[in-house]
RNA sequence: GGGAGUAUAGCUCAGCUGGUAGAGUAUCUGCCUUACACGCAGGAGGUCACAGGUUCGAGUCCUGUUGCUCCCACCA
């Protein structure tokens, strides 16, 4: 049916209406009983966490999936688009903390369960908005299958994957230095900490060395000596070789430390002694390790010095240090102190420093899992686009540490592991054990930490498929085609999907990672909130449609490198909306209600109908390649291209001629060819499409359903297309000359043109058309009188076109008036409008905008009007 | 200290396997030719960071230098 469109493109109310009725139709529907295991493509969603709202990364890493996914599917695949959501333990955790505090409450105050209570309210209304974002962003994914991190299936499998690891005995419990958070009282990962440069001082302290001698060690963090247990020199300094086994006095605390010999020390830092506090630096801990060093803590877990710290005990760090300086100055031993700028590890979520420490947690042995994630990397099994990301992954794998996964948090899976409280033995296992298997009592606790975010996580390709149960699902979509992510995310979790599904199911995760950056603002500044530079992608939609946002990610956006989002793309994309829009608007204009267009007969083609099919076929061939590769900004670009310089500006400047007659062909051609362009359009722009498909006379129930790729053979009319280049040619080139020879719109021109082409001479009509010529000959020779000619040269053909007539004054300033007039009228409509005070009140900011915008643009014209009336008057 | 990216029109960036430099925007000239002024036609604007090399031919490949960005490690 024929509709009518609006003369310009406002996404308002399509966009809703489309989704829900993909949704209802059951167009995102994944089979998962399709045993047509070929034939399936799956991507899996990185589940954005429940902390906040969507943000343009999101937006960005939606729109690629989003894309492939719908790409696919055109290409008859069965295809699952797993989505989800994460609990984000720490990120969660210390928002529900926060809003606690806002009632004056603590977490111990309302205990775990209660807290855990609030936590899954918080995630039934911040988990729905950003499900709701992501529809509204037009994401085609299986809704029928949302997961979330800590739904009962997936913590089946982080219960089931903790107790296999534990078995083998791959989980392990253990004292071991971690980086501890005192403020949000849990240990956090090495990748948790970001390290900044920090102006310090590095204080020179003297020990006293058995003997009479002293030694002077450097130090930034003085207050740690609290827990020293030794020095150590560099082996080969000679400047300390008879001191090494000797014993050394600890000042203050008056403790007999022994000094040692390490690799470790650095003989050119500071004094080339260190004072070694196994307990809280990491170094200093393998320092301990291999001389068996005793280890002395003596910070608390809230960054207090501790029962060990003596007269210092209960003093915060930063206390602690003030006093311990002025004590050490008092007793002489300090002997200088220079400024040192350093880094300085803080907590990536919350931004307070660092404080490594001696604690029990539980870890993963990494080095067993890293080598076969590694291999599938090396062999091409997994393969990363672009591919230099793959060396980041390697580098990290290669250089592993064992994953300390136990997290002093309560928003989380809790470790199942089990202690009884009368014998103290330690169960392991997937479900509570109601009795000790030990003692028979019935006394047991569980460990009171739960798992680090990312190891649920590493589970979420195959945990989401019903692992560890043995699904058709999983049978059919695993392992999963393509991963969609950010690069700043590749060690925290696609490594750990990596080894983890190699681990459990001997198979990748997935073939493909493919790796976009970040989004940054116009400046080239990472976005984020203390800059307050974020754009809210929901606003993008509200104002210009989510198919405006999709393209003005996309555009010119390269596998892994960063883009920056700026009013710039949003503005192309929007006039590119428009541009489609008005497209299809002439389309429907010019066909009948009853047209029927379903089948091109080739006999009745034009050459110029030759033309744009075969452009056409080339465009879509390319795209499709460029959507296989990857490289999705590109396959947009020609897109683009083709829609506006290729089929508007040539192909309908060319039909209008032919639609003054309401010629069949060309109707017939019009319709298929936009077809096309919306076909290939779709993946990137599906509402705009759809709402445009719906309104042309169409079969089909969806353009989502419609099958990728023309109808026509690429190469059918080649020749002749490229016959009909020589005529856009010498078109262009006669336009050029007009445009040299300041000859204007008004003016009317002879042309004469000398070819041998025979496309040219046939189609003498477009020239005069597109050329705004009153008359076109052709000669054989170049003619004798080309006086006052204007020379057009193209490799096939040379025009001269004669000015005829200078320009009609009476008519022309007849119809500059008329002209005046009627903008006038409009530039006082406009202006009583904007001196209305309740329309400046209560209209939207962007509206009065826009009509400040027309009104200057306005009284340019006006201006302009009024000189063309006074240089013909 | 180790590694990676990047350097192309005033600005923001494309440019895949080497073959006559592209887009958007800004700018200049003409246009309300009614699908679209969120538009049309035309123009100006680039030693493709620098220096070497391979090649008949290099923005593209190799080596080096410089600037900017990022990542990893680490600084007692």
């Amino acid at each position: 049916m024929r509709k009518e469109l609006s003369k310009q493109y406002t996404p308002h109310g399509m966009e809703q209406k489309w989704y829900k009725f993909w949704q209802d139709e059951g167009m995102f529907l994944a089979d998962e009983n399709n045993s047509h295991a070929k034939n399936t493509y799956s991507i899996v969603m990185p589940p954005p966490n429940i902390t906040g709202k969507l943000h343009l990364g999101h937006a960005l890493d939606d729109t690629l999936q989003d894309i492939l996914i719908r790409f696919k599917r055109m290409n008859g695949y069965e295809t699952l688009w797993l989505p989800g959501t994460d609990h984000a333990a720490i990120a969660t955790e210390a928002k529900i903390v926060a809003k606690l505090k806002e009632e004056g409450l603590t977490k111990k105050e309302i205990g775990r369960e209660e807290f855990l209570k609030r936590a899954f309210a918080w995630k039934e209304d911040f988990g729905g908005q950003i499900i709701a974002q992501i529809k509204r962003l037009g994401c085609s994914c299986s809704w029928e299958h949302e997961r979330f991190t800590m739904d009962d299936g997936c913590s089946a499998a982080v219960r089931h994957l903790f107790v296999d690891l534990f078995n083998r005995g791959l989980i392990y419990r253990g004292e071991r230095i971690v980086n501890w958070c005192p403020y949000c009282k849990t240990s956090i990962s090495d990748a948790e900490v970001d390290y900044v440069p920090k102006a310090g001082n590095l204080w020179y302290i003297n020990y006293k060395v058995e003997g009479g001698q002293f030694i002077t060690i450097a130090t930034t963090r003085p207050e740690t000596m609290l827990g020293d247990t030794a020095i150590a020199l560099n082996p080969k300094d000679e400047r300390y070789a008879d001191l090494v086994g000797k014993t050394a006095i600890l000042p203050l605390l008056n403790r007999k430390i022994p000094i040692v010999a390490d690799e470790y020390v650095e003989m050119e830092f500071g004094t080339g002694a260190v004072k070694i506090t196994p307990a809280h630096d990491p170094n200093d801990f393998e320092v301990g390790q291999r001389h068996n060093l005793e280890i002395i803590k003596v910070m608390t877990e809230d960054g207090r010095i501790n029962e060990n710290g003596a007269k210092y005990a209960g003093l915060a760090i930063l206390e602690a240090r003030k006093q311990i300086i002025e004590d050490l100055k008092a007793e002489g031993v300090l002997v200088k102190t220079e400024e040192l700028e350093h880094n300085v590890g803080i907590c990536y979520r919350c931004g307070n420093v660092i404080e490594p420490l001696v604690s029990k947690q539980w870890f993963v042995k990494m080095k067993p899992l890293a080598q076969p994630a590694i291999d599938a990397v090396v062999q091409k099994k997994i393969k990363f686009v672009p591919e230099r990301f793959s060396k980041i992954y390697l580098h990290w794998l290669e250089n592993i540490k064992d994953w300390c996964i136990s997290r002093q948090l309560w928003w989380g899976h809790r470790i199942p592991a089990y202690y009884c409280e009368q014998c103290s033995q330690m169960i392991v296992s997937e479900e509570a054990p109601k009795v000790c298997p030990n003692c028979r009592s019935t006394k047991i606790l569980q460990d009171e930490d739960t798992l680090d975010t990312w190891f649920s996580a590493a589970l979420w390709p195959f945990s989401t498929m019903g692992w560890p149960q043995q699904t058709n699902m999983l049978k059919n979509f695993f392992p999963t085609n393509t991963l969609v992510t950010a690069y700043d995310i590749i060690f925290f979790w696609v490594v750990r999907m990596a080894f983890v599904s190699l681990d459990q199911m001997k198979e990748i995760p997935f073939e493909y990672v493919y790796i976009h950056g970040l989004v940054r603002d116009a400046q080239g500044r990472k976005m984020s909130k203390s800059l307050g530079n974020g754009v809210d992608p929901l606003q993008v939609i509200e104002q210009n449609g989510a198919d405006v946002l999709r393209m003005s990610l996309i555009i010119g956006n390269s596998p892994g490198n960063d883009i920056r989002f700026s009013d710039d793309k949003i503005l192309l994309a929007r006039n590119f909306a428009n541009k489609i829009w008005n497209a299809a608007r002439f389309v429907l204009m010019n066909i009948s209600d009853t047209e029927e267009c379903e089948e091109l007969n080739p006999k009745a083609l034009q050459i110029e109908d030759k033309w744009i099919i075969t452009r056409l076929c080339k465009v879509v061939k390319e795209i499709t390649a460029n959507i296989e590769a990857f490289e999705l900004g590109i396959a947009l670009q020609k897109i683009y291209d083709f829609s506006w310089d290729v089929f508007c500006d040539w192909y309908i400047e060319l039909a209008k001629l032919r639609l003054k007659n309401h010629e069949a062909t060309v109707c017939c051609v019009l319709v298929n060819v936009l077809k096309e362009i919306l076909k290939a359009l779709h993946p990137f722009m599906p509402f705009i499409t759809e709402e445009i498909w719906q309104a042309l006379p169409h079969k089909g129930k969806s353009i989502m359903l419609e099958t990728w790729g023309i109808h026509f053979k690429a190469d059918e009319f080649k020749a002749e297309a490229d016959e009909f280049e020589k005529l856009i040619a010498i078109i262009k080139a006669i336009r050029n000359a007009r445009a040299q020879g300041k000859v204007t719109e008004g003016q009317k021109v002879n042309i004469c043109i000398v070819t041998a082409e025979e496309v040219i001479k046939e189609n003498a009509d477009f020239i005069t058309q597109l050329c705004k010529a009153k008359s076109v000959v052709f000669a054989k020779a170049e003619p004798e009188d080309t006086d006052g000619a204007i020379a057009a040269t193209t490799d096939s053909a040379r025009a001269f076109v004669y000015v005829t007539e200078s320009v009609d004054k009476d008519k022309e300033l007849a119809k500059l008036g008329l002209q005046l007039e009627a903008l006038n009228k409009e530039y006082l409509v406009l202006q009583e409008r904007l001196s209305n005070p309740g329309f400046l009140n209560k209209a939207p900011k962007a509206v009065i905008d826009n009509y400040i915008e027309q009104k200057e643009k306005l009284a340019e014209r006006i201006v302009n009007v009024k000189a063309n009336i006074k240089k013909y008057s």
